[in-house]
DNA sequence: GAGGTGACGTCACATTTGTGATGTCCGGAC
DNA sequence: GTCCGGACATCACAAATGTGACGTCACCTC
């Protein structure tokens, strides 16, 4: 014990089940994501190694430590080079569709694919990120310590209008806390009311200074959202149902970055686009790699559109949306 | 090494990557999921103790091992006292709403309180359960051990009619691995096509034996179906979209134990009812615990129906659907 | 075939973690 | 006040795990 250490030892003599509990998921965090020994979490919580290790059992015992062994999704090499040469991508991950398992599950082992691709990459110092669901689930399967150190940087607005939509403005925030590292995120909202309110925006220093800092990212991972009510971007107050619905008759076949993007690739609305903060279109595709996410049903077309359009130079998707962009019948 | 050590040794020399994966996924199991040393599963595999823990380490490192901390989602005494009360219930489980928690965390946090909820039980050597996809998510979540030794029989039939619908029929082999112990399959169709057909079945010696053991169980768990397109009865196929939309028509609320029930808890559909196999309706609320989890929306109605009837004892739902159980407008 | 290279096996040893024995403190019962 | 039980602290020790050094082998290059 050196001089700073009488701080406060911890009586555990009294201790409600709570903060018994908050103690334990404090130790558990400690040891597992941070990977510390019982001997220096305790110390540094005020705690004996013995204590520790004993709430470190119960924390397991009561299900707060939940270990998963995961078998990594196979993938389809052959289905992913044809995407490579067809496309002119990168890489392509394509997770195949498991015979009998249902939505949820084909969507994580996207997810799951995704992540480790990414922490496959090695270190990346700078990575900017979109949010949503799929990018959510993404963070979710990062493997800790997956690129210490990095920034994240979100590239799209982050604020949300309504507030009980899916909670995504700790995308950036689950990236950066598993790599270790830092996260900036881009707090403004995606959508503005005016294109000027936009601008003004992005003159302001802190702003433009958050932006320039994606632009400058060699890589950028984001999901991609489908035309349906239930999209983030929707969900999230930006865009309503009914808009959405005029958009998609105007040719919109979904959204990256926050931005509706038609078949070819180019923003559905331009008015709409001039609207929405944060990484253009024309700029996402020049980036050294540039990962879009595409899992779940209704996502082939903005797939489609967003490889053709070269948006993305790797993409991972599950094999319905593979098969869907190899058909030749699709000119 | 004893005598019997020289069965093979394993060779890491040229390994593939993918036997390679495979023996990263055996180490984890048998370290995480089975508790056993190092030393142990290595001499088990054919490996040495310092393969074995590099193996492991690889294997965290990949993803594999996936270590979530997951602090225990709070719940809501009041509502739980108050429905408690309200309907006679031995336990109520109410997991809060989260203010910014997307619909599908919201399930998993039901599943969670679930999962903590029947581990917390102690030993309970015989347990009948039903599947589906809430029980899938709650088996997912119960702790390694939570109850070792006992006898886990599925209690309605699970042999599915439709393949690539959600991966249901292994929730009793789910709950009985953590737990560890056996489970006892009903190998028949939930409802087949005629009542003929179900007597016939229940008096094969095979058969009824299952069923029997089901009937002692003197805890029962199972989720609640509701009436959408999506539910997992309707997924299997025993039940098509119209016959279901016209079992709505004529009151049904929902399903337990595969069995559509209405708004009194009685069978919507006598001869439906007939030619279901497994646990009976009037089976179900006499044991020591039957426990009913109902995550999602669209679940209030069943939800309702069958604490009335008193076909759970327990109930374990999210917020939504306790408040709206103790809205006094529903008479 | 010599030499180099890198992946892997083997092992001694340091570190980390688990466990049971024993002591101590607290609160309640009498 | 005294006694008692249980929850917890403390510790010594055993067990498990991680790590770096070094040797060996397969394979490649020249």
């Amino acid at each position: 014990m050196a001089a700073e250490a009488i701080d406060r030892d911890i009586q555990m003599r009294g201790l409600s089940a709570e903060q018994r509990e908050h103690l334990m998921v404090q130790v558990a965090k400690r040891y597992y994501e941070q990977d510390m020994t019982l001997g220096d979490l305790a110390a540094e919580l005020g705690l004996t190694r013995w204590q520790a290790s004993r709430l470190l059992g119960e924390a397991r015992a009561a299900g707060i430590v939940e270990i998963r062994i995961v078998p990594r999704a196979p993938r389809a090499p052959d289905l992913e080079s044809r995407l490579e040469r067809r496309f002119g991508l990168r890489e392509a991950v394509v997770v195949p569709a498991g015979e009998e398992d249902d939505e949820r599950s084909r969507f994580d082992a996207v997810a799951r694919a995704a992540a480790r691709f990414i922490a496959g990459l090695g270190r990346l110092p700078l990575v900017g990120v979109s949010w949503g669901r799929t990018m959510n689930a993404v963070a979710a399967h990062l493997p800790q310590g997956w690129n210490e150190g990095a920034e994240v940087v979100l590239v799209n607005g982050a604020m949300n209008i309504r507030m009980p939509a899916t909670r995504t403005n700790n995308t950036a925030e689950l990236f950066a806390r598993s790599a270790p590292g830092a996260a900036t995120i881009l707090p403004v909202p995606a959508i503005l009311g005016r294109a000027a309110t936009r601008r003004a925006l992005e003159e302001d220093p802190t702003i433009a200074a958050i932006l320039d800092l994606g632009r400058r990212a060699p890589v950028v991972i984001f999901g991609m959202g489908a035309m349906t009510p239930d999209s983030v971007i929707v969900q999230s107050g930006f865009v309503g149902e009914v808009e959405q619905a005029d958009l998609a008759r105007r040719g919109a076949v979904g959204d990256i970055l926050g931005r509706y993007i038609d078949a070819t690739g180019r923003a559905a609305d331009p008015d709409l686009d001039a609207r929405t903060i944060g990484l253009g279109l024309d700029e996402v595709g020049r980036r050294e790699l540039s990962i879009g996410i595409a899992a779940g049903p209704g996502k082939a077309a903005v797939a489609r559109a967003s490889v053709r359009a070269g948006h993305v130079n790797v993409l991972v998707a599950d094999e319905r949306i593979a098969l869907s962009l190899l058909d030749e019948d699709h000119p």
